[in-house]
DNA sequence: GTCTATAGTCCGATAGAC
DNA sequence: GTCTATCGGACTATAGAC
């Protein structure tokens, strides 16, 4: 027998979230998560910077896919769709938690506090995304102009594949938002 | 003789960007700023709702101005001409500041908490100005194409302006970030 | 695991301006 | 009298230090 639980930072996560949908975040405390997960705010502090960080471990990860993608794309690819690709492809593991993703954007978009971080970690996205065009040789401002653009066509994607129903892929809303914005910017 | 001396929120704001680029950020307490403007920490409280939002207020002026730039560009131009003319005329208040934006965004650039705050900022005042547009009869797609696009350009334009000297105008800088997406994205 | 500093809130009191 | 800006102190929670 474990001499505790395992998994305290899943535990940990899933009971901010819970909390969070619940009460609202102002009115969560951090003492209240550790005690739902069965641990003492200590162990809270150990795993998560602060009390925002909790709901971001994915987009953590998200950020290796996406990077990993560009580097592993087609090489005759033009740096719009390295971009594209990536971050349609790159991202799969998420298409598993759609009903999550769904609650956890509810709680962002209520909260500005983590609103705040949310945008923090799509800047450091793009300018991942911009550093690995420019490794495939793209040119500095190319670069950080698809990396800006399609920053904004995967929020507007993602978000419209936690709107729609469970059975639209993630990859065809972000593919959707990227033919938005080429038929926009053609007129 | 006035009880207290006046403008408490200038000197409260003057006395933080001076102590943040001092000591930094985190080395700085409210009522380091408090001492430094002659009022009291609570007095601090009253003015900004909290640590970061004293290097603020210019932000919230910015999206004022801008949006109604926007509402008062001529009828014909198009969405995304309206865009450009709004984000470099609209902030022509900020032309004098060119010294004192330069310091708040080397405080910004060091301090990931400040950031977080920015770019909320610059994701509401995008929103606002896609709202001004759909006001203009711009279909909401496009709207919000133009504002994501137009408000990157802008963040770099600002950043090109702060870093050059002070002679050139900002809103060169900005239609000169505006031009250089316009011959990107042509190719 | 305990202790402590700091952020941020709430209540009330005070004093000048209008 | 009303409005507004200040100050004082007590209080909770976050977050980091020891």
């Amino acid at each position: 027998m474990a001499r505790w639980e395992p998994d305290a930072p899943l535990r940990l996560a899933a009971a901010a979230l819970d909390l969070y949908l619940e009460r609202g975040y102002d009115q969560t405390t951090v003492a209240d998560i550790a005690a739902r997960a069965g641990v003492t705010e200590r162990t809270f502090f150990r795993h998560f910077a602060d009390k925002r960080e909790v709901l971001f471990d994915a987009t953590n990860t998200l950020e290796n896919a996406v990077v990993a993608a560009v580097a592993a794309a087609p090489a005759d690819l033009g740096a719009m769709d390295v971009v594209e690709l990536a971050l349609s492809e790159g991202p799969a593991f998420l298409e598993q938690r759609h009903t999550h993703a769904g609650r956890r954007a509810a709680v962002l978009e209520s909260t500005p506090a983590l609103m705040e971080r949310e945008l923090l970690k799509l800047h450091t996205l793009r300018a991942a995304v911009a550093r690995a065009l420019e490794a495939r040789g793209v040119a500095p401002l190319a670069a950080r102009v698809a990396a800006e653009v399609g920053g904004s066509c995967f929020t507007a994607g993602f978000a419209r594949w936690i709107e729609g129903d469970a059975d639209r892929s993630m990859a065809d809303c972000i593919h959707e938002a990227f033919a938005d914005l080429r038929a926009v910017t053609a007129s």
